[in-house]
Formats: C-alpha cells, structure tokens, sequence
DNA sequence: TCCATAAAGTTCTTATTTGGAACTTGCTGC
DNA sequence: GCAGCAAGTTCCAAATAAGAACTTTATGGA
C-alpha cells in the first residue's frame, strides 16, 4: 500500500499522516517554525538531501500549507512561508516537543 | 542521513521523529489509541505488510512505548500494550486527529 | 575579463527500505 | 490427519532515499 492512498481514509490521523507522515516533512515544518524560510536553510537544519527538500517543498506547497513566494526577482528566489492551515499545525508539533523533551532526554550533550 | 541519527539531536521534536516519525509507526500507535493490541489487528487495519508490523513493533517496545504481554502460553501468542511512556503519547495523536478533521475533510464517503 | 561565491534546484548512480506473497511453527477442533 | 488461526520470518522485485556533482542566474572583486 502506498501512502498517499491514505488520503481518503477514513481516519482523520491517517489522512494526516498521507501528508506529513514522514521525518523531512516534520523537520521541515519544524524548522519553518523556527524562522527558517529557504530551501539551504531546510536542507542544512534538516541534514535532508536537497532532492529530499525539494520534493517535500513541492508537497507541502501543494497542500497549502506552505506557499512559495519569491523574494528577490533577477535572480529569482523564493522563500516558503506556512499558510494558516501550515500555522495550525503548530500545535502537533508542540506536543510531539513535548514528549520528546520528558522521554527522551539527551544523554550526551550536543555543542550547539 | 539515517533517522536513527537524530536520536540524539538536540531538538526534543527530532528525537522524537527519530522514534516514531513514519506513517506506519503512528498508525499503529493510532490502533492501539482506538484498543487494538495483536498483530493481525496492526497488519489488517494499517495496511502495512506483516514485515512492517514485526519491524515497527520491535521499535516500540524496545524504545517502552508499548510492552509486549503474552495473553496465552501453548501456543504462545502475545499482544502489545501501550506503557505510560506510550499513553502519554496520546496528546500527540489528538492534535494530528483535530488537525485532519478541519484541514483534510474527505470528500467521497470512504462506506466503513 | 576571469574567477569565486551564492541560492535554488536538478540529475545521476548507488544503497536502503518497502511491498507482496509464500512459508513456518505450535497448537485446537473436526 | 487435515484445515485453520495467530504471530511471525523469508524471499525477491520495486520504490525511495542517500550523496555528490552539475546547472542556472546573478553579484563582487582582482
């Protein structure tokens, strides 16, 4: 079975997950949280590939719930912004902060 | 980049992705949220190939956030329990519940 | 002028993960 | 002793991801 077939399932988690069910495409979200708006900022902050951010970009422009706007003309660049139905996801993302922080704490500290 | 790796990133939501940041993972988690507990259970209601369930299952319990209890010996056959760790879990998939309801309606009627 | 750098991707090849189906093991009941 | 169930495991083919190099458009020097 192929994940995007989860679309229309009825589970409202399931269809959930068909769009964002996968680490980059948190990562990514996560990082839009943080500030972060470029396609270099997302594929340094992740550690993804840049064809891995490229095609999550694509699907989360796609789902609106990031929008792609440029910010410099000649040359053309662009930056993703969250939409409001990307901003309301902020809360998933507080929980799963949430949990991580009480039930998986680092052993080893990490230099910034 | 493996998502094993962000284990120990410092970011909680990374470390958690790293556990249960794929579709499979959260669906299961999601079946257990709605009283599931065997593994034919997982298999049929995710869709997930057998080989997927055994995999994310073993995950799960060795990370304790479902705890494998044998509910019959001769033949021996075992069911998964969601642990406190897992329970607390739940918020999470709330959040991912509310989120698709409001931003993914289905639009044909999937009949149960 | 020529070279370096930057951002935002794309392309390529190789490695890892999945998908799908069949097989195994230990028992129960007919 | 054959069929069925539960809980996995094994196998091979197909899909995805990893990693690095290359492209395009433009700017800032030397």
């Amino acid at each position: 079975m192929k994940w995007t077939d989860l679309d229309e399932n009825w589970c409202p988690v399931a269809r959930t997950l068909s769009l964002v069910g996968d680490r980059w495409t948190l990562l990514i979200l996560r990082d839009c949280f943080l500030g972060m708006s470029k396609f270099d900022e997302f594929a340094t902050s992740t550690g993804a590939t840049r064809h891995i951010v490229s095609d999550r970009l694509k699907r989360l422009v796609e789902a609106e719930i990031l929008e792609k706007v440029a910010y410099s003309e000649r040359p053309k660049r662009f930056e993703y912004k969250l939409t409001d139905k990307g901003n309301e996801f902020g809360p998933a993302l507080m929980t799963f902060r949430d949990w991580g922080k009480k039930h998986l704490p680092v052993r080893r500290p990490t230099h910034a």
